[in-house]
DNA sequence: GAAGTATGTCGCAAATATACGTCATTGTAT
DNA sequence: ATACAATGACGTATATTTGCGACATACTTC
């Protein structure tokens, strides 16, 4: 061992890559988009407009759920799926924080003299 | 088989969803992020800063370089990495314009008539 | 050229993600 | 009540990711 592991992973990276994570699949990616144009949000139509059987699309909104990025409300038998704008906001935040800081003033570029 | 399979994921989908996954473990975060700071990018020097083993870290630099958002340069014994400024941005771009199109106008919100 | 250092590749093990069929549950309609 | 539809949970098979030690390569230094 010849080098020390001083520092952990932060929260902020953590939080950061769990959202990245779940936008880390074409169909989640997919999904997000659609529930953003149509006026319809069930289950099953979504599950109808993506290349994927029906239990596929479903894990995938499962895991959408579980960070809270969109909702399902039961409406009778067909459960809506909405997304949560108001997170998709700070998100889209804190994504454009971790870029603009990474591009913002950028010291060691190829051909600088840092190398 | 009762829902016809239509579309497939186009290539917007599928390009935001590469590069998510490429942020989608905060090692690689934490990488970008430290290239965003220090002076000197050199391999082992940030693999010292991270919890991980070198050879474990090399793996996600080459990881993040296959997709071009890291150059490396060989330097005689070491090796410099260094930020793809310019992709970044362009990457920035699209997240950007991904969550505004998802948060602009929202039609189905929970509560909303659309359910 | 011999010794030492920095780096990436390889192979492996464990964990996780992906995809899907089957099933149980719940609500609707007859 | 019976039949049917929509949905999520469960089990499972396959693929991918993650982490790391051992090794090979390339360069430097003596």
């Amino acid at each position: 061992m010849t080098y020390a592991k001083t520092t952990a992973f932060t929260e902020e990276q953590q939080q950061l890559a769990r959202v990245a994570k779940a936008l880390a699949h074409p169909a989640r990616v997919a999904i997000i988009q659609l529930l953003a144009t149509k006026q319809t949000c069930i289950s099953g139509d979504i599950a109808a407009e993506l290349p994927l059987s029906r239990t596929t699309v479903s894990q995938h909104l499962q895991e959408l759920k579980a960070l809270d990025l969109i909702r399902g409300e039961i409406d009778g038998l067909t459960v809506c799926y909405c997304l949560n704008v108001e997170l998709l906001r700070q998100v889209q935040q804190q994504f454009a924080a971790f870029f603009t800081a990474s591009t913002a003033n950028p010291v060691c570029t190829p051909g600088s003299a840092c190398c």
